[in-house]
DNA sequence: TCTGGGGTCCTAGGACCC
DNA sequence: TCTGGGGTCCTAGGACCC
């Protein structure tokens, strides 16, 4: 048997930890640029609130039901994920960390447990813990897990936990469950087979395999399986490193000039590095990207992207700065308002294993430097140094307007004065 | 005026090899 | 007139997740 540990309007519930008056208004979290809705509270949820609205347009039910928004602070949630995760993995054998917000639990050795008695305490624990509500499925595959735990979220289940265990039960409740809320068919699969006139997650059990294949790969057929009660998505308890490093970010306001562009793409390309580092690995390909604002049809729209490789496989921001900028030069073009930027490192490997380069060692020269700088900005905070191309001001940044303070990691922020 | 950020996996088709 | 069989690697695009 598998368990879902997932946490409840995970955004929210940390802002409310910290921030009591918020526990019985209606709240929701903004993604960066304070741009659309990433979290709401159940209150906003049933006031038709839908996930990633944009704020503009929610301006007036906020106002007439006195909504709480919020900027995102992405270092509170970061550490209080870490709270939750370490709750479950004291509790359980074999955990992996799915999201910031959930966890999957292996629970073959629980055999003699009762599992509803256990997933009720461990839901109590996390809440005393770290006062995070969570809602717990358990099911005989990470699939049905899930299932469980859509359940425990849409329909009022007191104890916060659910259990999927008979054959005839299991499919009573995928009679219930609409095919687009099965983990794994998204969007254009269940318009797809809304067409094929399956609207259930029943529905979908009930289809031949080889239909399955052919439209949704071997990857749908997996998902059929999975609902079936044929486990075939491992618990992956030790996360393989990234494939790929991004930072990107929207600007705040529109940018022509080249030398801002400059500017956001040498932090993007120092922060991968920062991310780089901190995995132990280097990166042989870095990829820059622009585009303007395509929401905003009357203007001249252009979006292009490069991929430079890098001379040796490198973490060195100073390396990574450069090859961004020499990219950013050659897909820049005048005349355009660009809305968006983002640096991509890929060809990711360890660090130990890099291939040195014949006629280019000075990263070798970077390592104490790097190392040197992420000792500085661990203490005094990452804005306290930073490259010459850096702007301090950072003024293509998008404003933060309503952010919570860092609680649980910056104490000297606790002490300033509003 | 104002519309997020960061990932993964699979497949088909092209280019290449013997 | 007749034109094989069996592979690998790479990439773009499409799907999905939180």
């Amino acid at each position: 048997m598998y368990g879902l540990i997932d946490c409840n309007n995970f955004y929210v519930s940390c802002e409310r930890v910290f921030n009591p008056k918020l526990k019985n208004q209606a709240v929701v979290v903004l993604s960066n640029n304070d741009g659309c809705v990433i979290s709401r509270s159940t209150e906003t949820k049933a006031l038709g609130i839908k996930m990633g609205e944009p704020a503009f347009k929610i301006e007036q039910i906020v106002k007439s039901h006195n909504i709480a928004m919020l900027s995102s602070n992405y270092e509170l949630y970061g550490d209080m994920s870490s709270r939750v995760m370490n709750t479950i993995a004291a509790e359980a054998p074999a955990i992996e960390i799915y999201s910031i917000d959930e966890a999957f639990i292996e629970l073959s050795n629980f055999k003699y447990t009762n599992l509803l008695e256990f997933a009720v305490n461990l839901r109590a624990k996390i809440l005393k813990w770290t006062g995070i509500p969570v809602s717990v499925g358990i099911g005989k595959t990470k699939t049905l897990a899930k299932i469980a735990t859509n359940v425990v979220k849409k329909t009022p289940i007191e104890c916060g936990a659910f259990i999927l265990e008979t054959e005839e039960q299991t499919i009573e409740i995928l009679k219930k469950i609409k095919v687009e809320d099965v983990w794994g068919i998204g969007r254009r699969y269940s318009k797809k087979l809304r067409s094929e006139f399956v609207f259930t997650a029943y529905d979908f059990i009930t289809m031949p395999d080889h239909f399955v294949k052919k439209t949704m790969s071997i990857v749908g057929l997996k998902t059929k399986k999975e609902l079936e009660g044929q486990s075939c998505i491992n618990l992956q308890e030790v996360q393989d490193s990234k494939k790929t490093i991004t930072t990107s970010r929207s600007f705040a306001k529109k940018q022509s000039d080249i030398k801002i562009l400059e500017q956001a793409v040498a932090y993007f390309a120092d922060n991968c590095g920062i991310k780089l580092r901190k995995d132990n690995s280097v990166a042989k390909y870095l990829t820059v990207y622009v585009r303007t604002d395509h929401f905003k049809s009357n203007l001249p729209q252009y979006s292009q992207a490069i991929t430079v490789n890098l001379p040796t496989a490198t973490d060195s921001s100073l390396t990574l700065i450069k090859y961004a900028l020499k990219g950013l030069r050659l897909i820049y073009k005048t005349g355009f308002l660009f809305k968006k930027a983002a640096v991509t490192l890929s060809g990711i490997e360890p660090k130990v294993a890099v291939q040195g380069n014949i006629f280019d060692n000075s990263d070798f020269q970077h390592a104490d430097l790097m190392k040197t700088i992420d000792a500085i900005r661990e203490k005094f905070g990452k804005e306290k140094l930073q490259f010459g191309i850096q702007n301090t001001e950072g003024f293509w940044k998008a404003g933060r307007q309503r952010v919570s303070k860092a609680f649980t990691t910056k104490w000297d922020e606790l002490l300033e004065v509003d």
